[in-house]
DNA sequence: TCGCTTATTAGCACAACTTGCAAATTAGAG
DNA sequence: CTCTAATTTGCAAGTTGTGCTAATAAGCGA
């Protein structure tokens, strides 16, 4: 995603108009690497615009992944999260908290499907599932105390453990 | 995901009991290649048990889920799919229908990610995106002609084109 | 600076997909 | 045949996201 400046351009170049509000999101989603969800990034932005409406901030990202300015990211668990870098990339999932991270694959884009004939593809995912630092260090500390419980991320009012879909 | 007659065994093995309904579901997921949601599933079974719940269809598949018989699918469209293959596999996806087909990717296993230090990673899903054949030429030849409407598979009230969402 | 046109915002209703819950039913053991 | 615990149902409710519309405001031109 381009900085905040450019995005004002290239927003008015296309006849769109600058708003507080879509100023306000440029500049928390610019070199954001947290993979947000909407919801959380509308949280974010009512601290700095209290009022802002949850619908503005799904429209806005919208616009921006309409525009190619960031990817629309789904690893199967709950909501869109969306990610401003649009580089060639792939993504690791914690399946025990969610957390999103950016990694490169060597060749990724040389992979090849077996038995997809009459398909025409263009494009390729990979998509790592595992368990984050911090979430292997709370489980092994559990094994032997008490505290299992609450699930880290999630929705707002989490279901228990997250429910491994696998994304593929 | 093993036969009917398998699965009959296994349940009772685990103290689960061996409803009509589920023999029905059983049978119907057997090699049942089509990657159905929840709602399609019913929809057969309805034709073969009427009254059947859709809640029941939920809950069987779960259980199946659990027990490893069958695979959540979610290629960030619309409802999850589940796929008695079990085997080794990834998908492609039609980007048009939403129409799913299982592929082997060769290497896919050896795949390494670049930036996932402190994650522990547990295993890797390749989603390719691309145009089945049937939508291919669809397309081609609505280029010139005015059929130019209703999507394909879909929600039951179709809204509109799939939206793009990259599964990783 | 003022006014005007048109894009945007905010909010709420609502659609899609799932799960929670409780009452009624039934599989299967004894 | 009985009894108990597992299941099935149906419906309410939760989560995520979009449609719609009245009110608001950006940005252009005078």
């Amino acid at each position: 995603m381009r900085s905040p400046t450019e995005l004002a351009s290239a927003f008015r170049a296309q006849g769109r108009k600058l708003t507080p509000q879509r100023k306000l999101l440029f500049q928390l989603m610019h070199d954001n690497g947290t993979h947000p969800t909407a919801e959380a990034l509308h949280t974010l932005a009512s601290a700095n615009m209290p009022g802002i409406s949850l619908r503005t901030v799904y429209q806005t990202l919208n616009e921006l992944a309409e525009m190619g300015e960031l990817q629309l990211v789904d690893v199967g668990i709950g909501a869109t999260r969306f990610d401003p870098n649009i580089d060639d990339h792939h993504h690791v999932v914690c399946d025990k908290c969610g957390e999103i991270r950016d990694v490169h694959v060597d060749g990724a884009a040389l992979l090849k499907p077996t038995g997809a004939d009459e398909f025409l593809v263009t494009d390729v995912g990979v998509l790592f599932h595992g368990t984050c630092k911090k979430c292997s260090v709370r489980s092994s500390r559990s094994v032997n105390s008490r505290s299992r419980k609450s699930p880290v991320l999630q929705s707002k009012s989490s279901k228990g453990p997250l429910t491994r879909r696998k994304g593929n």
